[in-house]
This record gives C-alpha cells, sequence and structure tokens, in this order.
DNA sequence: GTCTATAGCTTGATAGAC
DNA sequence: GTCTATCAAGCTATAGAC
C-alpha cells in the first residue's frame, strides 16, 4: 500500500463514518483500514487500545460535537424558535438528510464489549435535557416539555430505521420539518 | 453436548430471538448454537443454506407473523378503535413491552450479505398500508392516512433505540399509548 | 509514523461417525 | 438428525523493517 498521512480529525472522520454506516460488528479493520486509507498496523499506532480504543474515541468525539452543536445553542440567545430552527440545520448535516444512521441505533446492540453503555446513554441524556429545556423556554410545563424532548428524538431515531430501509430520506425530511411543532410551543 | 432434539418452531423462534438481540453480524452460530442447544453441523441439517437461509427464514416468519396478528386483525370486523388495540396488545407481546428489537433496526445496516434488502422493504410497506387503512377508515383523507402511518411506525422504532439505549421501556410504553392518537381520528 | 508480514483466534461451513 | 472434528477465510492484534 502507498505511504498514505491523514491528519487526527479526519482520520477519527472517516472511522466515525464506519462506524454509522456498517455498526460495531460489522466495522471491521479491514473496512477502517480501506476507509481512512492506513495500514492496519498505522491504525493500531494511532489507536493503541485497537477497536475498543476507536470506538471510544469516536463515541466521545460526537459527544462533543453534540455539545457545541445541538445542546449548546439550544441555550444560546435568540427566541426558543430561532435557536431550534439553527440546531436542526445542524442534525440535518450530521446525519447528512437521513442517509446516515446514529451511533446510538448502530452501537447500542448487546454484542458490544466494551462498556460504551454508559457513554451512549449520557449522551441521549443529554439531548433530551437539551431539547427538553427549550420546550419549556417556550412555555410547556416541566412535564410536558419532557414528554415531547423524547417524542422529538424518538421522531429522529425511528425516522432514520425508515430511511435505511426504504432507501427514501423522505421519513427524516419529515420528521425534522415537524419537530418545532413538537418543542415550541404555538400562539392558539 | 449432549443429543438434542427440538421442533421447527421453537428452533425458529428461538433463533429469531438471537438475531433480533444481536443484529446480523453479532448472531454468530456459536451464539445460535448456544441459544438453541444444536451443535453447528446440526443447524446445517436444518438450514442447509446456512446462516443466510436462516436469516431468510426468520425474516419470513415474521413477515407471516405480521400478517396474522398485525395486518390482518387491522382489516378485521369492530370499530377502527377495537381493532387497532387488538393489534396493540398483540405489538406490545411481540416486542416484550420493549426488550426485543425490530429486525427492521437491526437487520437493515448494509453490511449484510444477501438481497435481505427487499423483504425488509416489503415487510415495512406492508405495515404502512395497514396503519393507513385503519387511519383512513377513521376519517382521514388518504394523504393524512398515509403520513399519520408513518408517523405511528417511526415512533415505535424510535421508542425501541431509546429503550435500548435507555434500558428504560417506558419510552416503548409511551408509544404504545399514544399510537390510538395518532391513527384514529377523534370526535371534537 | 507508516509499512509488510504474521500470529492466534473466531467465524461460517463441511465430512463423516453414530 | 444429531454429534465430534476439522477446514479455509477473516478477524483483532503485534513484531519489526524503514
Amino acid at each position: 500500500m502507498a505511504y498514505s498521512k491523514v491528519g487526527d480529525e479526519e482520520l477519527l472522520s472517516k472511522i466515525l463514518q464506519v462506524f454509522r454506516t456498517y455498526g460495531n460488528e460489522g466495522a471491521t479493520l479491514s473496512r477502517i483500514s480501506e476507509a481512512t486509507g492506513l495500514e492496519k498496523a498505522s491504525l493500531y499506532h494511532r489507536f493503541p487500545g485497537g477497536k475498543r480504543d476507536m470506538v471510544r474515541t469516536v463515541v466521545e468525539s460526537v459527544h462533543e460535537w453534540f455539545g457545541e452543536n445541538v445542546i449548546h445553542p439550544l441555550d444560546a440567545k435568540g427566541s426558543p424558535a430561532d435557536r431550534l430552527h439553527r440546531v436542526l440545520r445542524n442534525l440535518r448535516e450530521f446525519y447528512q438528510g437521513g442517509r446516515n444512521s446514529c451511533l446510538l441505533d448502530t452501537l447500542s446492540l448487546p454484542a458490544v464489549e466494551g462498556r460504551l453503555d454508559r457513554a451512549l446513554r449520557e449522551s441521549l441524556l443529554a439531548w433530551l435535557e437539551g431539547f427538553a429545556r427549550i420546550a419549556k423556554a417556550s412555555g410547556f410545563s416541566e412535564r410536558a416539555a419532557r414528554e415531547r424532548a423524547q417524542d422529538a428524538i424518538v421522531s429522529i431515531e425511528g425516522a432514520l430505521v425508515l430511511v435505511r430501509v426504504l432507501h427514501d430520506t423522505k421519513p427524516f425530511e419529515r420528521a425534522l420539518d415537524r419537530l418545532a411543532e413538537t418543542l415550541i410551543k404555538m400562539e392558539k
């Protein structure tokens, strides 16, 4: 194989793409090697802990991305509706209009060895809390806001499954289009 | 290993359980052998086509189960609300209150070799059409009925993902509790 | 910091005894 | 119709050259 170099950020992004596409078991080192252009031994130099190290780093990096591009903007300045719309743009990009699966889905099957469980759960809880805060800020009660946050994420995760099975991104577009209705209290 | 026999139905049900729990890549012959009590060679006697044969049979059998316990009851006698409630009971049992994942989710990652794709898509389309028919029967327009059918299945699939990550079946219970609202047009 | 080469294990699959 | 024993291929992981 030709000698190749790749920056940390680009490397991680390509590995993420393999995990979100194939899931944990399907993300073999061969596929990761092919996607990144690095031989297996080079991957072990970058991630001394091997595959567990890679998946752990990927989950952490997505958690950080969500913090910066979803959770934090939800609490920024502007009307709740404006803040949510900025976040919807980021989510659409992150999931590539529905063509990318969610790690919460593809990495949550129990075959996974390391205690990835806890990290996924914490990421999801942070997302639920972020959505609940903006729903509450728009006028919903504490309880209603929590329910609507759950409904919102359920609709995203479910839509991603339908997109994968149907090979049609419309369910994801529809889910995002309806999120404002779910999370922002409207005037009557 | 001790000599063991197992009926066709029980065998298939145990194999289904492995696939829905671990997904296609995670459902190894070792796990299937352990779950069924049959050695690998015996599994090949029952399923000459090997793992592909097993997963194909599992998907077909679930498709049939859905026909009998979901699609058909939706078109039976009684008010739309009554018909839907019978189906909700069956879905709750099938997904074990949310503890079981859905094959549409766990088998739809692209790592799968055989053309399982088409079968999953057809199953999902039949489900969508069934839900759309009962929504229409309860008074929704053709277009609204199709949208609501999609929302209903999205909420089930999404809730199953949340249950798996949170280790808490409440999202699934909530999703089922809200299905009647989604699919049955209420008096105002 | 990348590569080639390979070790050791698990996978899906098969041969043949009972 | 089940079992034990085994195979080749693919897996994660490592040694060592450059």
